[in-house]
DNA sequence: AAGTAGGTCAACCGCTTTAAT
DNA sequence: TATTAAAGCGGTTGACCTACT
């Protein structure tokens, strides 16, 4: 049996708000406040609204110093290093944005920002997989969708975002062998610094992210070595069913446990990631 | 001028998290 | 500690608007 409905569904109205309705809920929470009841409100003024319906309605729209219209460069730059950094965490990334609401940036970044960022070409490329109906993989946590292409290439190598951070040397020339015909791909972080050892099994077994290196066997990665990974990676297993798998140059990594997937897959910055379609 | 396609954004849906009991 | 309901959240939808043919 599914939850039960957080309102009667019958008697609720839908749809855009009218002026007296924005009025009538503006003015009740200025004078009253919610109550920390947002489910009770609307039979209190006397709107056929969901409680839900009027808590969005308030955080979005009628509550003040909200923020409309055009972002700034400044905002588009916080967004996109928190996007890169956190994925889709809408909120916590408003909360860096004083009157802008979540709402407002997921928009933003979906329609716009996204495109700017990533390009017309990035556009292009996930239009024409749809319509080719080809199979995308796109299950690196929440925030990037990553698609294996091991014919066209995405490489905005050349039309690089001033969000995200340079190629690193190596990206730029033929990886070494064995991983010759491998696609490069780049994590990324601000605490790179020194390089050693080379993890040589990355992958994932559920949530946790593992991997060894010089040899040894998989290993869960603690989260605090997270920024030492070393930028380039190669995949060499377009496999996400049992476990991707990467090689790649890395930092000192040595103690590993309970880092997610979601927060690893955060240190990818998606432009700079060719793919392989499966 | 009319029709169509694409873009934008407010609002909804349903799942997860949190708080109260 | 378990259960329940509300709040929070991110993904998605659809109405409206604008640009293009």
């Amino acid at each position: 049996m599914g939850r039960a409905p957080c309102c009667d569904k019958a008697n609720v109205k839908k749809g855009p708000w009218s002026p007296e309705e924005d009025m009538k809920l503006k003015s009740y929470i200025e004078q009253h406040g919610t109550g920390g009841n947002w489910i009770a409100l609307p039979q209190k003024i006397g709107l056929k609204r969901c409680g839900k319906s009027c808590r969005l309605r308030w955080l979005n729209y009628l509550r003040p110093n909200i923020k409309h219209g055009d972002f700034s460069e400044e905002e588009d730059k916080i967004i996109c290093s928190l996007y890169v950094s956190i994925g889709s965490r809408w909120s916590i990334i408003a909360a860096q944005l004083p009157g802008r609401t979540d709402n407002d940036i997921k928009n933003y970044w979906n329609t716009r920002l996204k495109k700017k960022l990533f390009g017309k070409h990035y556009e292009k490329q996930q239009q024409q997989l749809v319509r080719r109906g080809r199979k995308i993989k796109s299950g690196i946590g929440n925030s990037m969708a990553i698609v294996f292409d091991n014919q066209g290439i995405y490489n905005n190598n050349n039309n690089q975002s001033p969000f995200l951070p340079k190629l690193s040397p190596a990206l730029n020339s033929p990886p070494p062998p064995p991983y010759a015909n491998y696609q490069p791909l780049q994590f990324h972080s601000n605490s790179f610094s020194n390089t050693a050892g080379v993890i040589d099994d990355l992958r994932r077994t559920d949530s946790v992210l593992q991997f060894g290196m010089d040899g040894a066997s998989c290993q869960p990665v603690t989260s605090t070595h997270v920024g030492e990974l070393e930028k380039v990676v190669y995949s060499n297993t377009p496999s996400f069913d049992d476990g991707l798998q990467f090689s790649c140059d890395n930092n000192g990594l040595n103690l590993m446990n309970d880092l997610d997937w979601g927060e690893m897959s955060s240190l990818i910055s998606a432009p700079l990631y060719p793919s392989m379609i499966i």
